[in-house]
This record gives structure tokens, sequence and C-alpha cells, in this order.
DNA sequence: CCTCATTTTAATACCTAGTCCTAAGTGCTA
DNA sequence: TAGCACTTAGGACTAGGTATTAAAATGAGG
């Protein structure tokens, strides 16, 4: 039997959601009802037609915004022993977190715990050699973030920083950096 | 004076690259000539009309929206085979390196790669979950990185993703990320 | 079974941003 | 002055619609 109205127009909203690029045509075909039958639903559920569908996606992907803050160090540096240990806050914003799901991207987290180990070094060129990181658990829009390091070891062009990240005493992140010295030869 | 035809379509390829979005109509004004002449020149080029144009955009867009949105991407995604590869392209500019020595910061790099791993992942809801990662050597201003991510192993709710970033053939970051799904129960 | 509202289909005029084609005009130059 | 490149104009046609009006078809209640 063919779908009542209430039925056809929720499984159009599903369909266009799903592909955007049906054009009415091929809709009424799949659901054997006519053309009109078709515009009459987007009227009424208020979706564009196919030109206007396709144009907002090309619009939304034009206005890509190659965020990740610049210049700025990530996180907020509260406390620094050079060679020993710090601290970085960091509360995170919209910028920081996907679209759909308010968590914080894995790189917002590791440019606070990278940034800190890196000031922790008091060389002029300090460079991040190896790193292993654990995202313990996901981390939601506004909430602060607070970085701690430690210097686990150091040499002479060689530091071994660990950091651990905290939300409310709850660890979310934990990351072992080594950071090296460069010297400052021009060369690089 | 009037431009010849080649600058005008020295020009035109400019003005259409930089917005896809104007019509024949609006370049016609622009370089005062006729709608015709125009056209001639689009078919000369090689470009498509406005409403292909578009439709490509948002067709690339379109390959890799179930895990991302747009400005959530550091790089740019040229290739992507989800759950088997991707490459991703990010030449590294001012905002992305230290003032002092024009290296790229380290975070920049995790960014690319991590964001690649990332959408490799045909899940609404994917994050990182453990990474261990090695920067091979300092990338300079103004270098094209290209990241190579391929699936190591695939299970049904994680996904181990290698990832090599070059410069030129020479590698400058190497990467393993674990990434992980997350149930879409809306209570995440 | 008839009636009435809802739902569906049809028909028409119009729109944009084009394509494709033919024809005519312009400007320079050999 | 003829030839050529370039430009403009016009008409016919296209997809994928909007907007409007009107006529059917359908289902439910009395």
């Amino acid at each position: 039997m063919r779908l009542t109205k209430k039925e056809r127009q929720s499984y159009l909203s599903q369909a266009l959601e799903q592909n955007p690029f049906l054009t009415d045509e091929e809709v009424a075909k799949k659901f054997h009802v006519s053309i009109q039958t078709i515009r009459l639903d987007r009227l009424e559920l208020g979706i564009p037609e196919l030109r206007e569908r396709i144009k907002h996606m090309a619009e939304k992907k034009f206005d890509r915004v190659q965020s990740l803050s610049p210049n700025e160090v990530i996180g907020e540096v509260i406390d620094l022993q050079l060679h020993k240990n710090g601290i970085s806050l960091l509360e995170i914003g919209f910028e920081h977190v996907f679209e759909r799901n308010q968590i914080a991207r894995g790189h917002i987290l590791f440019a606070q715990a990278n940034s800190l180990a890196i000031a922790l070094a008091d060389w002029k060129v300090a460079l991040t050699g190896n790193a292993s990181i654990r995202f313990v658990r996901p981390v939601q829009l506004g909430e602060k973030c607070i970085a701690f390091a430690n210097v686990a070891e150091a040499y002479d062009s060689r530091l071994h920083v660990g950091v651990q990240t905290k939300v409310q005493e709850e660890i979310v992140f934990q990351g072992d950096f080594e950071v090296y010295r460069v010297s400052d030869d021009r060369g690089n």
C-alpha cells in the first residue's frame, strides 16, 4: 500500500538528509507519487529545492576557516619552574570542540600539553621529538583543563616531560614528551 | 581600455577560483563585456557553469561529511578511502610556526595527522584514544606537508592508523593513532 | 450511498543560469 | 579590401525548479 502523508514526509526528510542530491522527480518515483506531491511535501517541511541545498553545502565548505589559534600558546601557563615542573590552564571554548558533539578535539589537549612541555625547557630553540599520549576521557565544552607537567629526566640537550591534564581532579589526558634542544646555528 | 582576451581569461580563472559563486552575468559586468564573451571564455578555459562548480564543491565535501564538519580539519584532505587510507596536505604558514625560528609547532603537525586519522573513521563520533608520535625533523615555514595515513588494523569500534608526514619524500613526522568510536547515545 | 474535507494530481505560466548554434558586427593587418 | 580573430546578438532548448489555480481521487462520518 501507499504510505500516508506523514510517513512519506518523514521518509522524505530522511532521504534528503542522507542524500541531498536527489531531485523531486527521483524521489517521486521512489515513493510512487507525483512530482507535485513531493513539492507540496517539501513546501510543508520547509525543505529547499535541490539547487539551494547543494549551494548551502558548498557555501558551508567554502567558509572553512582553517582555525587552530595562531601564534598564541594553547593554554595559559600559570606556574613554571624551568626544567622542573609547570602548570597550564585551558578552558575549552567553542573554537576547540567538534561542532557535532561539543567534545574537545584531540589536538587541542595535545597542543596545551606540548606547549607546556616546550615551555619547561630553558632553551632558545626547543622542539618535540617523540611523544606518547593517551586521551583518557573526552573533554566537554566549557570544562577547565589543568595540565601538570613534570620533568622526569633531564640531560644536556634532552628533557623527558610527563604531562597529566585534569578536569577537577579527574585525569583526562596523559602524555610523555621528549623535548630536545636545537643548537641555534641558523642552519635549520 | 578594455583588456585583451588573454588578460581577461586569466583574470576570469582567478576570479572564479577565488569566488566560484559568480554568475556569468556578474563577471560580464565586472569586465564590461557581454555575457556571451564570458561564456566563450569559460568554454575555452574548460570552466564549468556556476551550478556545476557549486555541485562539485558540495560533492567533494559530501564525500567526507560523515565524521567531519568543515572547519574541523587541519590541512586539506585530498584523498580519502574510509577505513583504508587518506592523504592530507598542509602548507606551513606564519600562523603555524614559532616566531623565533619559523619552525612549525609540533601540535600543528600533530593536528594534521590527528584530523586525518579521525577522518578515516566512518563514524559519527570518533575520538583519539592513544597515540605515539615522533617528530623526525623540524618543518620550516613554507614547506608543504603531505600526511599519508593507513589503517593498520580495523575493529568494530577501533581503528589503528599509521600516519607518515613527508616534505618532498622526506619523512618529517610519524605517528600511530588509536581512534575509537563513541556510541552516539546522546548521553556522551 | 452521499457528502465533505483532505490529499493528490494536473496544467499553466514563469524563473535562472545556463547550452548550443547561427549570424552579424568590429578592428586590425597584410 | 579581403581575411582573420574576436565580440556581440538572438533564438531555441534544457533542468529543476516556483507559484497558482483547478480538477480529480480518496477516506471517514453520518
